[in-house]
RNA sequence: GCCUCUGUAGCUCAGUAGGUAGAGCAGCGGACUGAAAAUCCGCGUGUCGUUGGUUCGAUUCCGACCGGAGGCA
């Protein structure tokens, strides 16, 4: 099979994965794909640090910015249209650059995970969360014993979330997660060049992180926010750091001071959360922000290993 | 200069009637198959300021010194 090629850019946020996928973009011919689950949402510019035009330098970015704020979103149309933008980049003989942050997506999109169309049921979700309120999760875990005891015993009782999800699997598409997830492997149109990007000092990344959230504020988080705030907005998109974080300030329960740190913190633990997900990828070439002089020696080495993946 | 208080984890502090110590927060590690910037799980990381003394044994008792806070001059 004639693989389309694909270079993927991940890491935490902060990191500068935004910047680098640019120059890619630039000196290979190709085109940015956003793998952000935020960054699709219109709106939420400043929280989700979103390339300005400017930044863009001219590269087209799919995958951003598209989908109003009160619409939910998930995985399987992540898949679905990003694998689309790949296709149709492709076509054009240019090179697709996924670059992103949103692990799920990303692994779901490259390595072709099989998803069921029946065993999603957003209706019996909510009456299986129902039933946690009135029964309590150990009877649904119990039950969930008895349909996939192989699920059931690498799920805690708190994990409410992904038991509810194991046992919607089941009543809508009469296959246990276990059976799902086993199905879901097939081989992927795609040949990947993964770049990471990480710093060798954890406070390295911390310090960028810490900048970057002050630099939001300074740009009009706030406002931002208070204008979200005041709409209707989906599970999905009230989801993403920053109005969280901001609404007790607005509520006068914190004071500013108090809740730019909270929106440090959370960026901070969402980075962590983000490279443990990405340190399991063994395909991922690795490179480490905080030991070059100047971005230009960092881009050159990303070029490098892109060169060489495509053997020129 | 004298007196008093104080020094224990990255921070704020407990504690040990002498048997090398524990909470909160911060942090670290992991999981993740249709909510994923979400959600869930696990982990104290320490020359108990330094140095002598008493003791089988000192973070704990005593002395000196160093650092910090306050008071009297």
């Amino acid at each position: 099979m004639n693989r389309i090629p694909i270079v993927a850019v991940v890491g935490p946020t902060a990191s500068g994965k935004s910047d680098l996928a640019v120059e890619i973009c630039l000196r290979f011919n190709g085109e940015a794909v956003s793998a952000d689950s935020m960054q699709i949402y219109k709106g939420l510019d400043i929280s989700t640090a979103k390339p300005t035009e400017e930044e863009k330098k001219g590269v087209p970015h799919h995958m951003m910015d598209f989908l109003d704020n009160t619409e939910s979103f998930s995985v399987a149309e992540y898949q679905k249209m990003a694998g689309e933008c790949i296709r149709d980049i492709y076509s054009r003989g240019k090179l697709p650059v996924i670059v992103g942050g949103t692990g799920l997506y990303i692994d779901t999109l490259l390595n072709n995970i099989q998803l069921k169309e029946d065993s999603f049921d957003e209706a019996l979700r909510e009456k299986l969360l129902e039933r946690v309120e009135k029964e309590g999760i150990e009877n649904l875990l119990d039950e969930l014993r008895g349909i996939d005891p192989e699920y059931a015993e690498k799920m805690h009782p708190n994990n409410v979330k992904r038991i509810v999800r194991a046992l919607e699997v089941w009543y809508s598409s009469g296959v246990t997660m276990t059976q799902q997830i086993a199905d879901s492997h097939a081989e992927s149109p795609y040949d990947v060049c993964f770049i990471g990007l990480d710093a060798e000092d954890r406070d390295f990344l911390y310090e960028r992180i810490n900048r970057r959230v002050g630099i939001m504020l300074e740009n009009g988080l706030e406002a931002e926010a208070k204008d979200y705030l005041s709409q209707e907005n989906t599970a999905t998109s009230s989801q993403a750091i920053g109005c969280k974080e901001l609404k007790p300030y607005f509520n006068g329960e914190i004071t500013l001071a108090e809740a730019s740190d909270n929106l440090r913190q959370a960026t901070r633990r969402y980075a962590k959360r983000q490279l443990t997900w990405f340190r399991r990828n063994k395909e991922i070439n690795w490179i480490l922000i905080d030991k070059f002089n100047s971005k230009a020696e960092m881009q050159n080495t990303a070029f490098e290993i892109i060169k060489k993946w495509k053997g020129e």
